[in-house]
DNA sequence: GTCAGTGCAAACTTTTTGCACAGTA
DNA sequence: TACTGTGCAAAAAGTTTGCACTGAC
């Protein structure tokens, strides 16, 4: 098991006093090759099927440090259970999910942002980082529906 | 123990054929009093410090009805586990979380929540529901900070 | 009277932790 | 070598569920 991890990302942890074990780097570049948000027992999992030989323990350790050292975005759809993306690199974006298919859709919008820092200073808060969630029905999904509906 | 829970509240659940049981109206009597965001735990303790005899099933049961009969809603603050709201009646805000201090600012703007809907509109999505919260540090904490420098 | 609601305790799911051992810097 | 990181298993924390009993309509 080895997933691609780029050396920049090696060297970042390192100037953070990180220290890149062999179970730090299968999970961090599973999480990085990870095109969806990845939960930390779909993680365990993918690592049991390859025989990596890392712990619950180890991941839940390692996401922790990865998020505390802003490398990882953890995140929460309502779900009972915390889902993670790589962050460092990758442009800031909120998400939208259907309810229907359960599909997460990222967006980033400018005005939404600056908007968000207007009301920052409005409340003399200083922001670090935000959540921002649209549920709904995607469009593909309305579509459907509207088939069926023309069906009947 | 007998919070107070006004008519129409009680009358509206009725419509939606949402038997008022005893149990049923203490648990909205409290949250509909609360100020602040609640969690089943909390809301627990309390009821058995007053001796409703109300069980923790109940508690669960009964805040999920009212969260999808969409009289209140249910959050998640990141803290591993989920805090409610009434809704009904109040107008729609978002949040901001101190990281400091926990303390949990509300706010709602008229431009975030056009936006969000040119978004949606963009992405042919249909929005239902939405949560967004701002983390970082509020003034309070902030000026305490300021102090705490001035005096070293 | 009927059927949905409730209490209890057990089960389940996700996450955290203590401790002895392992491995990176 | 000196610590920090890891694995394991147990525990903690939050939530859900099966089943017999209760009570609202």
């Amino acid at each position: 098991m080895n997933p691609e991890v780029p050396n920049d990302i090696i060297e970042r942890l390192q100037k953070e006093h990180i220290k890149i074990t062999r179970q730090r780097r299968i999970i961090i570049g599973i999480v990085y090759e990870h095109q969806d948000h990845i939960d930390a027992e779909e993680l365990y999992k993918i690592l049991k099927k390859n025989k990596a030989g890392v712990s619950r323990a180890t991941i839940y350790r390692t996401l922790d440090l990865l998020v505390s050292k802003r490398f990882v975005n953890k995140m929460d759809f309502g779900e009972g259970r915390s889902v993670y993306e790589f962050k460092l690199g990758q442009p800031h974006h909120d998400h939208m999910k259907c309810l229907r298919c359960g599909k997460v859709i990222e967006f980033n919008d400018h005005i939404i942002e600056l908007r968000q820092n207007t009301i920052c200073q409005n409340y003399r808060f200083l922001p670090s980082s935000h959540i921002m969630q649209i549920y709904g029905i995607c469009y593909e999904c309305r579509q459907k529906d509207k088939a069926k509906r023309e069906n009947n």
